[in-house]
RNA sequence: GGCCCGAUGGCGGAGUGGUUACGCACCGGACUGCAAAUCCGUUUACGCCGGUUCGAUUCCGGCUCGGGCCUCCA
């Protein structure tokens, strides 16, 4: 009856069943984010495509172990050599200390994981408190597979086996792909070759530097995914998750890691990867161009909220597409996904009030085994088992919620667990969400709470007094402030946000 | 130059060798003083040209268009 879980692996290009390292288990390692700037919100999806992972792992009744990264050093603008990192350069711009500088963004990028209900993962490992850790993997492979320059310490990509499988860069005549255009800095043996340790260079000294057996430095920014996946989940572990983007170098860049540290250390790694299972979403797309933090309206999930549309709004537009498929942002998009919230949840608060009672969550292995469920519950969600257990299809699992919902005449309390049970999944907080909350005051509001109770007020009398010249003249004074009113509906009335 | 994707109705977006999700919008109905909100119902699609097939939006080939990556990026 429970489907088996499959979920599409980049390093084979096809979905495969998944079967955990360790019986019962699963280990999750996502690439977050470099806290060198605010997130945008097209950053946040990566998050919401690893959270509905992690809330599937626990669903299907694996025993989860989520980590994710903060990456706040080594994280360059340009390759090795020439790039600054972005963390000094944002802090030079601002005339900050660095580390304050990745406190601030660090908690703007937890504000965010809050708002869009992201569960808080096992472990948040911050880079900078790697280091040693880092210092010691690099010795470990440093013989067999690094090689010394000026700049720093390089990992010689032609030492492992099948370098950039992931990114499939290479050619049928055998030539890689990658690095091709990089701008050759002198003395690396293969294009590709990256940085495992950075050399402040002579004179210079940086805020954040640490002592090395070759030099004062930085770490690399692909070492630090390596060191800490491995450290917290251990070799191999489940899954490692990130952007597409990381698709082509990062993550090819930390398997050849994984795959040295690994060799070196007689590990047994299955497709001596690191992770068993990499995956990568897509990107949230902008038909104006490129996702952008330096061009234009800078699309942070504040700016949403200050104009009025619910975080959770921008979190069931990712949950109506699939993580694979790039998503096309729009206002109007967002404004669709929030209309479709706003309805589901008028729909579980009326069941909620015809029920009376709180509602124990549960997961989908135990609920399978009730039988006091009635008969329509279990096909039901059988198929919304069937929809995430394929590659987290949210997509069709929202359709089967939404189907569950328009049932009649059913036991409240009984959708209500089933309501419960799908939200664990997708993560909308529909048992605590009140359709009030989804109400929210747009920044530029042009009127105040009470101004509007007392328009309110003024024409709740004039239709009392029949007198609906007016009630209608104070009904479009609101519309011209942005205010809706909705008479015969419980809220009363509703920012019209557009 | 190299590698890799995509093309579905007004918009977004699933999926499938035959019965053509779903959401939003539109339209019709209920409700309303009238609206709005809500609820019910409903219309519209698979880029082009070939091939395979009893039958293709779905498989194969070509074309056109669009996008991503090869520098940092979720």
């Amino acid at each position: 009856m429970t489907a088996p879980l499959r979920l599409f692996n980049s390093l084979t290009r096809e979905t495969e069943t998944f079967h955990p390292v360790h019986e019962g288990e699963a280990r999750v390692y996502t690439c977050g984010p470099t806290v060198y700037n605010y997130p945008h919100i097209g950053n946040m999806r990566a998050y919401v495509f690893a959270d509905i992972l992690g809330r599937t792992l626990s669903w299907k009744g694996h025993r989860l172990t989520h980590v994710i990264n903060i990456t706040d050093v080594g994280h360059l603008t340009d390759d090795a050599d020439a790039g600054e990192d972005k963390m000094e350069k944002m802090a030079a711009e601002r005339a900050q200390s660095i580390w304050d500088i990745a406190q601030h963004y660090t908690e703007a990028y937890w504000a965010d994981v809050k708002a869009l209900n992201i569960r808080q993962p096992a472990e948040w490992t911050i880079a900078t408190k790697f280091v040693p850790q880092m210092i010691e993997f690099a010795k470990t492979i440093a013989d067999k597979h690094c090689y010394e320059l000026e700049g720093g310490l390089y990992f010689d990509v032609a030492t492992v086996a099948d370098y950039g499988r992931l990114a499939r860069a290479v050619t049928d005549e055998g030539a890689n792909s990658l690095g091709g255009r990089i701008e050759a800095v002198e003395g690396k043996r293969n294009t590709a070759d990256f940085a495992i340790w950075r050399k402040t260079p002579a004179g210079e000294t940086r805020q954040m530097e640490w002592d090395s057996p070759w030099g004062r430095g930085a770490p690399g920014w692909h070492l630090e995914c390596s060191v800490m996946s491995g450290q917290l989940l251990g070799f191999p572990f489940d899954i490692h998750t990130g952007g597409i983007d990381h698709r082509e170098i990062h993550h090819p860049n930390e398997i050849a890691q994984n795959q040295a540290f690994c060799c070196t250390n007689g590990l047994n790694v299955p497709a001596n990867s690191g992770a068993k299972v990499w995956m990568h979403n897509n990107f949230l797309v902008e038909r104006s161009g490129k996702m952008s933090k330096s061009a234009g309206e800078f699309l942070r999930l504040q700016l949403l909220i200050d104009k009025g549309y619910h975080p959770l709004g921008y979190r069931m537009m990712c949950l109506q597409a699939h993580y694979r498929s790039e998503l096309e942002f729009s206002w109007e998009g967002l404004g669709a996904a929030l209309v479709r919230l706003k309805r589901i949840v008028i729909a579980v608060e009326a069941l909620k009030a015809r029920h009376g009672e709180a509602v124990q969550v549960e997961g989908w292995t135990q609920l399978r085994a009730h039988d006091e469920l009635s008969g329509m519950f279990l096909p039901l969600l059988a198929r919304f088992d069937a929809a995430v257990s394929d590659d987290l299809n949210t997509a069709v699992g929202l359709t089967v919620l939404e189907e569950l919902l328009a049932l009649r005449k059913m036991d409240p309390g009984e959708v209500l667990a089933a309501v419960a049970a799908m939200d664990a999944v997708l993560g909308l907080g529909l048992l605590e969400l009140a359709r009030a909350d989804l109400r929210l005051t747009p920044k530029d509001a042009a009127i105040s709470q009470a101004e509007i109770d007392g328009a309110l007020a003024r024409r709740k009398a004039a239709r009392a007094d029949k007198d609906f010249a007016t009630s209608d003249a104070i009904r479009e004074e609101l519309a011209a402030m942005g205010v809706e009113v909705m008479d015969g509906d419980p809220l009363g009335w509703e920012w019209r946000v557009a």
